[in-house]
DNA sequence: TTGCTCCTCACGTCACGTGAGGTGGC
DNA sequence: TTGCTCCTCACGTCACGTGAGGTGGC
């Protein structure tokens, strides 16, 4: 007769679990030796190992008891959806480990194709790995507000990059971003040249676009994107502030949210 | 900015799930509105989504904070490593998957091929399924004790199906299996003449065994199995002990460990 | 005004892990 | 005698789930 601990290593198990497992009712306590030690027969170790089969296919304890009283074709039944469960299991995690593959390879994450040859344009064109994050979560934000969308904007993304100047504002903030977040936050005696620049050229394009007739330059209604797509570039570098003050000067209220101030700023 | 009902189902989790980020300090807290609700940016949206993708990976919360911070070659390493751990993980669930497959097929479970060609064997020359189960328990409890040696044991077993006393007392054991406890337990007026007819083959069988010079019948000295499966007899059918009472009458002690009795039994 | 979301405790869940304090076996 | 196993509480862990009781927003 085996005491607890040879049963434990018998069936492969911690000596705590098989307690827990005579605690839940899950495995019948034996009979007890003059000293009070458990004694176990045969029938528990093959006992042990089913639970732990089962157990280790991600049965809950609470259902093991009753699937091994099954008779047989409630058991097969059971085993199936088992044997399902396992699979979806599997698939998930395999997609899991796509993911985790992408956030190694510093890009895309859950972002589709497109988006992710987007930004490996950009990247030939000299975009800085700063810069690059940045534009990565900006559309990490917008897959998850308006997943369908984006591949409508691509394209208008990808046809944007043939005008130099684009490239330019880009390459610009790339510099920005990589030069570090400037000496002291508070003194504000003159502006970098480089912000001073990116705004020019935001403006010009603006400008250019509104000629056009782009009324609302691809803001929805009601949508929040705009303003998050603010917010986290305030988050992600606190200049974006006078970006954005600067950019009124020049007649823009918002940086992703935008709107033609009628008249001058006040 | 949003609300966390918002920031959740744009991330896909639930909001306790937001909550419990905050309160061990994964995820920092966003400031209130005049109400005291929490408002989030676009940063926290971003945030949720690289901790769900790592969380769902497998990795714990409190290793998530230190991750995202981490640099890049710490970063690549530690991807590496959960990726390995995910692909552990995947064997072990496909392995799992297979187990599960075999219980659900009724044989098997964990044993090696020869094992399942020998239950095979077996079902074939008529053995019933109460008693290929017993087998099975039988071969299970040997492969937890001795995995080793069961690869020497099978050719043996099978060498003994050519016996056809052999088979007879594995059809006799299988009809006494199959045939319900029998009315009375306490009631012994007269045995099952099945029974003695399985002690008489029995003891045939150990008496040619011992005039051919197995001395020890395979029972190793201090090994536990054979009592093991006595035990695993007797849990699975009381009727075993009258079976071994009978095999002492016949000068045997013991059933899978087996002994000669040197005298006659008192 | 009703229903929905938000807030903060705080206890519950699942499958054990981990001491705490004590006794038995070799 | 020492070290190892066994015993029974009983609290801890992990990642939230689930009310409990109350307030704010539309």
């Amino acid at each position: 007769m085996l005491t607890i601990g040879q049963l434990a290593e018998y069936a492969g198990v911690t000596v705590r679990a098989v307690r827990h497992y005579h605690q839940i009712g899950l495995l019948p306590e034996p009979e007890r030796d003059a000293s009070g030690y458990r004694r176990y027969g045969g029938m528990a170790v093959v006992s042990l190992i089913k639970i732990r089969i089962l157990a280790n296919a991600g049965v809950p304890l609470s259902q093991i008891g009753q699937l091994l009283q099954a008779d047989e074709p409630a058991f097969a039944e059971a085993v199936a959806r088992i044997d399902g469960q396992l699979h979806d299991e599997i698939e998930r995690l395999e997609a899991s480990r796509k993911q985790i593959a992408q956030l190694g390879a510093g890009d895309s994450l859950v972002l589709p194709a497109e988006v992710v040859a987007y930004i490996d344009r950009l990247r030939e064109l000299g975009v800085s790995g700063r810069m690059l994050e940045g534009e990565r979560d900006g559309w990490i934000l917008v897959m998850a507000c308006w997943p369908d969308r984006v591949a409508e904007w691509i394209p208008d993304k990808f046809a944007q990059l043939e005008d130099p100047r684009v490239v330019r504002l880009y390459l610009v903030l790339s510099e920005l971003l990589d030069s570090d977040a400037g000496g002291d936050d508070d003194g504000d005696d003159g502006d970098d040249p480089r912000l001073v620049e990116a705004a020019d050229i935001m403006a010009d394009l603006l400008e250019q676009a509104y000629a056009a007739g782009a009324a609302d330059f691809g803001n929805e209604a009601q949508d929040s994107l705009p303003d998050l797509l603010d917010s986290l570039s305030l988050e992600a570098d606190p200049r974006s502030q006078r970006m954005i003050d600067l950019m009124r000067e020049r007649g823009w209220n918002g940086w992703h949210r935008i709107e033609r101030l009628a008249d001058p700023p006040r």
